[in-house]
DNA sequence: TTGTATGCGTTATCAC
DNA sequence: GTGATAACGCATACAA
């Protein structure tokens, strides 16, 4: 059963059932300023066609038209996203919808280097917004030859100097110190840091951890990491060499999920939390609530979306290289 | 510090430069759809020179000519996507760029009806995929007048009868039987079921429980349903209520985090867990593995994405209708 | 006050 | 075999 496929309406045909010009539909829809001395007779009347016609405009052809698009690109990482990251995606493209333009989400896994790059800059968006591990330098070329802007997500604004590139930034270490200090605060002097083992996840735990060494070495405990899989076995494993090794005093899990399997295998073990073993999560979602005891986390609060949509849309229509980093640490307190 | 845009690389300046027609270059770069016989000298070099300029073709001025677009656009839901909708989407948008498309979502909140579907159309997909909320009768005939595919999530086939929207969705009255089943062979005869209260949770949770309901009453057991907020109170709330009424023996708890914010309270309450309750939830997440006593679940496994991806694109190229519902419940017997 | 004409980058149909 | 050229839908400078 195939049905017949309507064709859009367009410009002309507006202009035909009206019996005007397309030059004066387009003026009209688009409020010119150079078709400003319209009656108001036919404005209407225009408007009022392109309603019943179920008029919309044909992006790809103002786009070319116009040398511009209203897309900005954002290509998801690998891994899934927490509710933090979601958040601050839907916010944002809020934000930039009330500046005229159009957050776009592409998520494809192993799709990375030059070859995503030519398939990013096929739609010719204003800008890319990509996490690092998808950005080679070699891609950052050709994206950038194409005339868009590039921000690299989870990359330090000196890593990119002279590059060219924006960067978009959660200040791992600052979290870091904020877990830290509040450990060593109450009293804990032999503090392990989970470390994920993957690829991407790593670099963030190991920033985590270095933030927390900061602090803590600052004031005379000791850190150490532990590297673990996103599995409950790598937690059992994790704790079964505590338990060879010496507990610690007190753990930051590296985020709340993680922190959730390794409370699991500790009480599985029979270790006490947080009487014998401190525990502190990160990200303040939802997990923390559900076990027992409630984890102790750190919440990365965002400054408003419209903010960041500002500087990020200025960015894009100066070419002028920024760097956000618009989420702050907080501790929230619970029973770890 | 204001840079200059580059202009991107045309046809016109690859065929300038080699010194042959745009023709030539385009049937070139896209392999000779039309018997032409260049010879492998003029190929090389032509590919070389666009290499070099970084040539990438652009999608508008290519849809504009062909009339099409190569575009899936992927409505989210306001919720923040789990772990199953996200590998879900991840999964087809590769199985999808195999076939030649490319699927890119788009999420913004309260984006709905007309004027969110006159936006999406902008665009010039070949098919939106949106959530059955962000749908208005009224927006789908903007969609279906401009010639775009509309596939429908969260709707049943039979809802959509005659309104050639194609349907994408997920047995939540399958998952209820496979939940309730489980339920009732392990002998449970006072059965509570957890139903989200907000909107788009609501209608999910009322099938679930419906399929519960039908397997547990058909062998003699009651099923009680409760409803609840995502929040850590509310699961409070709903405890002591059945700590006035009667606890159940067995909860089935909509989701995975539902039943881990009842665990909590269960546990604060001094319930204990299975033995004086059962809990079942849903999806099969990680959190199911962090909480003691580990959660039995149902996961919705899916079928193979490229048969997903296939479907699709054969239902927006020939525009005829079809209601995917690729996911299968399977239960996940744990310690609950 | 409104219409005509042009060009954006591609592809496809024609002549040569 | 290859090169002009028209057309896709839209915006705008310019002509009327």
């Amino acid at each position: 059963m195939t049905s017949i496929r309507p064709r859009p309406a367009t410009l002309t045909d507006i202009a035909r059932k009206v019996g005007v010009s397309t030059a004066t539909v387009s003026y009209v829809l688009n409020d010119a300023p150079a078709g400003r001395r319209i009656p108001e007779a036919t404005r209407t009347r225009v408007r009022s066609v392109a309603d019943e016609l179920g008029y919309v405009p044909h992006a790809s052809a103002r786009s070319l038209r116009k040398g511009t698009t209203d897309l900005l690109l954002h290509v998801q990482a690998d891994i899934v996203q927490g509710p933090l990251a979601a958040d601050f995606v839907h916010g944002l493209t809020q934000s930039v919808r009330g500046l005229g333009y159009t957050l776009v989400q592409y998520g494809a896994e192993r799709h990375r280097g030059v070859k995503a790059a030519r398939s990013w800059a096929g739609m010719r968006p204003a800008a890319v917004i990509a996490p690092r591990d998808r950005l080679t330098e070699a891609g950052t070329d050709v994206l950038r030859k194409a005339g868009i802007h590039v921000f690299a997500v989870g990359v330090a604004p000196e890593e990119s100097a002279g590059t060219g590139v924006s960067t978009l930034n959660m200040d791992h270490r600052g979290l870091g110190h904020t877990a830290g200090r509040h450990l060593v605060e109450r009293g804990y002097q032999d503090i392990a840091a989970l470390v994920p083992r993957t690829q991407l996840l790593a670099r963030m735990g190991n920033e985590r951890l270095t933030g927390l060494k900061e602090v803590a070495e600052d004031q005379g405990a000791a850190v150490r990491p532990a590297e673990m899989d996103w599995t409950p076995d790598s937690a059992a494993d994790v704790v079964a060499g505590w338990l060879e090794d010496g507990l610690p005093d007190a753990v930051f899990g590296y985020n709340d999920e993680f922190s959730g399997l390794l409370l699991g295998a500790l009480l599985d073990a029979g270790v006490r939390v947080p009487e014998r073993v401190a525990l502190v999560g990160a990200d303040d979602t939802m997990v923390c609530r559900m076990l027992r005891p409630e984890l102790t986390t750190v919440r990365m609060e965002c400054q408003g979306h419209d903010e960041v949509a500002r500087s990020i849309v200025g960015a894009v229509q100066e070419d002028t290289q920024v760097h956000l980093s618009p989420w702050s640490p907080v501790l929230v307190r619970r029973q770890t």
